[in-house]
RNA sequence: GGCGGCAUAGCCAAGCGGUAAGGCACGGGUCUGCAACACCCUUACCACCGGUUCGAUUCCGGUUGCCGCCUCCA
């Protein structure tokens, strides 16, 4: 069975077949680093990151590239404010972009391509664009001839004639049409720019996505992706460019990931009601946020609310309760079961039903019903009194791939107390023995209060941090 | 005006032709010295009105209500 795809250029689901049997080039919009992230850049991160990790996991050898937009007037502009040099200021929120996004369990990219990095293969493809007759230069700027390219408007399904009619689209001076949008703007004063043979300027929004993805992955990519506001008009003038350029299509497939509302609201400056990542994830542990996004299917909208991630919290919790169960039970008991197959068949079962999911357009809300129902089968086999090692192993593993692929892997590391904890517990444990409950329930309030959690079971107390 | 999305239990959320997955919360029971973890059980006239069909939450048309894009935007 293949993977499908929602392919907003065609409006539906369709079979992924990449161009090159067992590969796949991505390519997906990175953010402008003028600011630190909010959780709403941090969408696109985390469903495409998935998108990969799953791709990666079906056995596919994934490139993937996403670019830094590192000059644009809000970069100008932010600088100029806090009288920083635009280099410095976007070095800073690179940095800061990949803490946020590492701790919420994204991979780095195989390339990050900046903007300032590229501006000679923006300059080239602009000149071909020149030279066929799809760009034309008008003091000092170089505008896209939108009515020169047939297709405009077939991802984001605007006829030309609506786009205009409709539209707060102002009619620049220098524009031939409203319509037309810029690759190359000439510099004002002090303002960051480079030679060009227009003079000295800088490369419009759209063009570097279609310069950078072809520079690193070639004249057509597999999956282009980003968020549902870029398909228009950002990507709609990718496809414009690179497709006159090039001839061949630009992306196979176009994904794009839905919106985050703040307590139903729009998140927006002039709300204020945006969320930093770098604020949320001191309060909220960042799998939390994760797990959280990831429970709601990628095209859709996802709010956003204390109480919201606080359930979120709660079943992810159910999850790694068990995983740890298993763990402990494998750590601390005899090898003894004698029912291994139906075991193994039914975590085999569950693994089937996520990669099912996962398959349908990345259904990360399914992918995890099948985690849970993994969850529910494991809390079963360890009220078995009688359980096999390699079972229990299984079950670990399982655990363990299916959610390193979506991101959250448990945290495996030795976790040790500090020896006062421990002589607690033995004390307790003794008081128990002694059936001095009294005592005992006395210990276990104290480490209540100091944040560790004992349950008691057949194969010896264990503890938890809560 | 154009393009598009969404409306499923107290909350969140899958399903998209054969009478509703999963999670959170709630209630009842079991396990436990008591707990905790956990297990079992219980909880839905799928926004409204038409139509197609043997059969619709699922397809088509319409209504209502939310929301997004068409301007920088994830």
């Amino acid at each position: 069975m293949n993977i499908q795809i929602y392919n907003t250029l065609t409006r539906k689901k369709e079979p992924f077949i990449p161009q090159v049997e067992g590969e796949v080039s991505m390519y997906v919009c990175g953010p402008t680093v003028y600011n630190y992230i909010h959780i709403g850049n941090a969408r696109p991160v985390i469903v495409f990151d998935t998108v990969r990790k799953y791709l990666e996991f079906r056995g596919y050898d994934v490139k993937f590239v996403s670019n830094f937009t590192d000059v644009d007037d809000k970069i100008i502009a932010a600088a100029n404010e806090l009288g920083e040099d635009t280099s410095e200021l976007t070095e800073r929120f690179i940095n800061a972009y990949f803490e946020d996004v590492s701790a919420l369990g994204c991979s780095e990219a195989d390339v990050h391509p900046r903007v300032t990095n590229h501006i000679d293969d923006i300059i080239e493809f602009i000149e071909v664009l020149i030279d066929k007759g799809f760009a034309y230069e008008s003091h000092g700027d170089v505008y896209y001839r939108t009515t020169k390219f047939d297709g405009y408007g077939k991802l984001s399904k605007q006829s030309t004639d609506e786009l205009i009619v409709g539209a707060r689209i102002e009619k620049g001076e220098k524009k031939d049409d409203p319509l037309d949008f810029v690759l190359w703007k000439a510099a004002k004063e002090n303002e960051v720019s480079w030679k060009s043979p227009w003079g000295e300027g800088r490369p419009g929004w759209h063009i570097e996505c279609s310069a950078m993805a072809r520079v690193h992955l070639g004249d057509t990519i597999d999956i282009h992706g980003g968020g549902q506001d870029l398909t228009f008009p950002h990507h709609e003038n990718e496809i414009a460019q690179s497709e006159a350029m090039t001839g061949k299509p630009f992306a196979k497939y176009w994904m794009h990931n839905g919106y985050i509302n703040i307590d139903n609201e729009k998140m927006s400056k002039s709300l204020n009601n945006f969320v930093l990542v770098n604020e949320i994830r001191k309060q909220v542990d960042p799998r939390v946020l994760r797990f959280f996004m990831l429970s709601v299917h990628y095209r859709h909208p996802i709010n956003f609310s204390e109480e919201l991630v606080g359930n979120a919290a709660n079943g992810l919790e159910r999850i790694t309760t068990a995983y740890n169960n298993v763990k402990h039970r494998l750590e601390n008991s005899a090898d003894l079961g004698d029912q291994k197959d139906i075991w193994m068949n039914k975590i085999d079962e569950c693994k089937n039903d996520f990669t099912v999911a996962m398959d349908d357009d990345f259904n990360t809300a399914n992918g995890i019903a099948a985690i849970f129902e993994l969850v529910r089968l494991a809390n079963v086999y360890l009220l078995e009194k009688n359980t096999e090692t390699s079972v229990l192993a299984y079950f670990k593993t399982t655990f363990d791939a299916l959610m390193n692929v979506l991101g959250l892997p448990f945290n495996d590391a030795e976790d040790l107390l500090d020896t006062d904890i421990e002589e607690l517990i033995e004390e307790r444990l003794e008081a128990r023995r002694n059936r001095d409950f009294g005592r005992a329930d006395e210990i276990r309030d104290e480490l209540v209060a100091k944040g560790i959690l004992l349950e008691d079971t057949a194969q010896g107390t264990r503890w938890r941090r809560g």
